[in-house]
DNA sequence: CATCAGGGCCCTG
DNA sequence: CAGGGCCCTGAT
């Protein structure tokens, strides 16, 4: 596949509301690595597709800023930067404030010791929800590795690579793209029964029977209804976005099995608790229940970049 | 070699 | 509302 270079760049520095944690927000150590983004600390790199142009980013924490490098193959419009920018502090939640989160919590006992350590750690979208989406079903019914591969061969067959400060990355694709595809050419990329799943999700979009930007003005039970129609999504992805793409902080009402046996020996010491226990247990912090499913999830991978945790890996299937 | 489960979901009865 | 089937892969 040939690269493209992107030469143009474009440079601006934005402010998020304090606190915000770089490093914790643009990098989750318990996602699986793809090949669209590159985390160092105190930079990162990600790809995006937007309005038709595939574009570069480049972000630098610079104290109480933030300073975003825009790669492109041409120059950019004024008004496609005036559109993109709002876009970037949503999709990297600069604007969410969970100081109460903080002041509620940073003395209570199991939580206080990991919220202060990671002060200003937020959910993060980074992705376009057809995007975010495309991620769950590849991560449904698998383990890691496959996923991983399932989504690489997806980038491969649908996605541009592009190269900016020095660095060459996987870009998604808009949805019209891979509508042209089949279930038949799909499933050459290993991706299974998933292929009926991503066509038929993919159709939708192309249809725009959703609205990502309608959606992120819901409620909560809104946004679950609408997404719940989408094909291949349901309740177990819905819990996940509701979080990772919308900010809900609260209501917690899944706990998928291999966080089950995660928190079971996390929280309890034991090889597994019933769901409901969990689920209890983390009513403590209501309002911000997944916020704090979220600390306690991210520190415990954090610890495993540098700390061997035996149990752990043994439920990190590869 | 066979069998099974893996960060679910759809469809059927 | 429960349960079978689904692609593929690596573990057992």
């Amino acid at each position: 596949m040939k690269t493209e270079e992107l030469k143009y760049k474009l440079s601006m520095e934005l402010e998020p509301k304090a606190p915000y944690n770089f490093d914790a927000n643009f990098h989750k150590p318990s996602h699986f690595p793809s090949s669209d983004n590159i985390w160092r600390k105190g930079k990162y790199w990600i790809t995006m597709v937007w309005k038709g142009r595939y574009l570069g980013l480049k972000f630098e924490d610079k104290k109480n800023k933030i300073k975003i490098d825009v790669y492109s193959k041409k120059s950019l419009p004024k008004e496609f930067i005036k559109d993109l920018t709002p876009e970037l502090r949503y999709r990297f939640n600069f604007d969410q404030d969970i100081s109460n989160f903080y002041n509620q919590l940073k003395n209570e006992k199991p939580l206080g010791p990991i919220i202060r350590k990671w002060e200003g750690m937020k959910p993060i979208a980074a992705n376009s929800l057809y995007e975010t989406l495309i991620i769950y079903i590849v991560l449904q019914n698998a383990t890691v590795r496959r996923s991983n591969q399932m989504l690489e061969n997806l980038f491969n067959k649908f996605g541009k690579k592009v190269k900016f400060d020095n660095k060459t990355l996987s870009t998604f694709w808009e949805p019209e793209i891979m509508e042209k595809s089949s279930e038949e050419g799909l499933r050459e990329l290993k991706v299974g029964y998933r292929a009926k799943t991503l066509i038929n999700l993919t159709k939708q979009f192309v249809n725009k029977d959703i609205d990502e930007f309608k959606l992120r003005k819901l409620s909560r039970e809104e946004i679950k209804k609408d997404i719940l129609k989408l094909y291949g999504i349901g309740p177990a992805s819905v819990e996940y976005l509701l979080f990772e793409d919308f900010y809900f902080l609260d209501a917690l009402e899944i706990i998928p099995p291999w966080e089950q046996k995660i928190f079971s020996m996390l929280l309890f010491n034991k090889k597994l608790v019933p769901a409901k226990k969990i689920l209890n247990f983390f009513k403590r912090y209501k309002p911000y229940e997944k916020l704090a499913v979220h600390y306690i999830w991210e520190d415990l991978f954090w610890k495993r970049k540098h700390e061997h945790i035996e149990w752990l890996e043994k439920e990190i299937r590869l």
